[in-house]
DNA sequence: TACATACATGGAAGCGCTTCCACCGCAATA
DNA sequence: TATTGCGGTGGAAGCGCTTCCATGTATGTA
């Protein structure tokens, strides 16, 4: 009713429906005249193949899925994810692959496994993802995940080298004679932060300078509270770095609410050089990474399925601009 | 290899294939004592559904396609892709229907009639759509098609009144004293935008003001150029409304490098209300609208598929801010 | 005890497709 | 003329699943 099947072309080309595969999927042989025939007949019943019955028989799985934990609005709305996802997406499209985009709760450990549980899977990337909820994926399907963010030693992970970026970007504000730094990290179930928490306690350690961390959870709106926080508790503080430019952003706005003046009384810095990073007044100082590339690993690491690697990390490069 | 199969669980648990096939779908009559037999030896064996026989043989398409149509990067940065995606995966997900998601070429018409006629869809959600990729659509599968941005008679859409949107964003620069308010557009080939050059030229033409409008894209760099393009051309240009909060913080950016004050000499207007349209130094004076509201109403009206309306814009909402 | 009724179960067909295999005719070779 | 080789073709099997249908097997009623 739909659509017209493959019999219908053999039919009204006047061929056996094993020869008009042939020809519909170019895997045979088949004279000039059959292959002209068969043309004419799939463009004027308008034959569009059927995907279900063909990877049935086929068992290729050529769908390329992209699971991202996390509360959706929030990260979605996080540029870093978007440009995730348009790179998985190309890496994809490259292939011939579709690509078909999960929101995970970060709470049901199980969804995860299902999803990669899925037959037909040409290869499962996750975004964020949590060390327990990897380890729910069955073994036997772990080659074909990879994770954006923490891995596991089956599970490749592609990440950026929290560490030495945020050792970068507090030691320039350091540099820059900042003594008491605080800290806003990213959302504890994030493990990636710790890296970087700990990068930072190092550097801190290093200068004498106390550790002052509070929590974020990469909005810009945390953000803005962390601010007026961080100079109720510790009303010296003269730079903040946080871990997101979109709560480094908050940062700006709840520091400017506050009458404090950036860079003059309090530096601030970010991370991930966000598109908008150049654009704040003053235009944020952060650490750029290679998100594309980060991208692309995690997706060829799956669909191309060379020899497993453990972690990537990928560097991060400190971008001076005017917040410190 | 991969995975067990039906058989196989059927051998396992000692009975027949329908049998096992009614338990796991829990479609038919089963004893108790198979019940438990049954699934104890799908959990034995991890056994999951192909979902492709299962297609196959159920003919149900539970898929939701959402396409976003122009240059990827560019687009997927794009905050407002971002929170469609979202919100219509989410309506995708409460239904249990997966998500998937193509990026389409802006000058290939053909990939988008060829995604519609993918068996086994649920839905398709075209975001930023042209008219004529509308139409190469098939009649047929018009009924399961949605735009968000322009339709067409038999496609509908879901936008946002674009109309009313800059009317109220260019009167409040005149009612603020501007009369020399220039404009950057969207890319030419977004057809939703000529309501919005239309309006602009309307309220220009009201208070005996120049149209003055410059091309943009919905970038940031591009707002940057086109500033300095304006303030060339036009040097008394007191205004300048953007037609996208990414281009009209990239105007802040090229005002603030040919040291032009905001909004002392020039003010500055966008669209959208994206989450840095509040952050940014001066705040940006934008208009908002229910971009959640637009993407529900479009997944719903694939996935749901109740009578067709033809095209619904939503109401948007003047937020001034500091930049205007 | 004989019957209808309900429920549980297995057999088998078939969804639309790909692909192995056998076949047939034709040209090239012996 | 008999043989080989090969491109083109159709028959048929089968991918893993659901579901109709027929066949039991326990229960309740006459």
């Amino acid at each position: 009713m739909t659509g017209a099947t493959l019999d219908d072309v053999a039919r009204a080309a006047g061929v056996s429906r094993a020869t008009a595969s042939r020809v519909v999927t170019g895997h045979g042989p088949a004279s000039p005249q059959t292959r002209a025939r068969v043309a004419a007949a799939v463009a004027e019943l308008g034959y569009v193949p059927d995907a279900a019955a063909r990877a049935l028989v086929t068992r290729t799985g050529t769908r390329l899925a992209i699971a991202v934990i996390g509360h959706t609005a929030a990260v979605l709305g996080d540029p870093y994810v978007g440009r995730v996802l348009t790179t998985a997406a190309h890496v994809a499209a490259a292939r011939e692959v579709g690509v078909s985009l999960h929101w995970l709760p970060l709470n049901d450990p199980g969804s995860l496994a299902r999803l990669a549980e899925t037959r037909g899977l040409g290869g499962l990337v996750v975004v964020n993802p949590t060390r327990p909820a990897l380890d729910t994926v069955p073994r036997s399907l772990r080659g074909r995940v990879a994770a954006i963010g923490v891995g596991t030693p089956d599970v490749p992970s592609f990440d950026v080298d929290n560490r030495t970026g945020t050792d970068g970007v507090v030691r320039h504000l350091v540099t820059t004679g900042r003594r008491h730094i605080a800290m806003v990290t990213g959302p504890s179930w994030l493990p990636c932060g710790d890296r970087a928490v700990e990068a930072y306690r190092r550097v801190m350690h290093s200068c004498g300078g106390e550790v002052r961390v509070v929590p974020g959870n990469f909005t810009a709106a945390r953000g803005a509270e962390a601010a007026v926080e961080i100079m109720a508790r510790w009303p010296d503080t003269d730079a903040v770095f946080a871990l997101s430019d979109l709560t480094a952003l908050g940062v700006l706005d709840g520091l400017h609410a506050l009458g404090v003046q950036v860079p003059g009384d309090v530096a601030v810095a970010g991370f991930d050089d966000i598109a908008f990073a150049g654009l704040s007044r003053p235009a944020l100082t952060t650490s750029t990474h290679p998100v594309e590339d980060i991208a692309e690993a995690a997706a060829r690491a799956v669909l191309d399925r060379g020899r497993v690697q453990r972690a990537t990390f990928y560097p991060s490069r400190l971008v001076v601009r005017e917040s410190a």
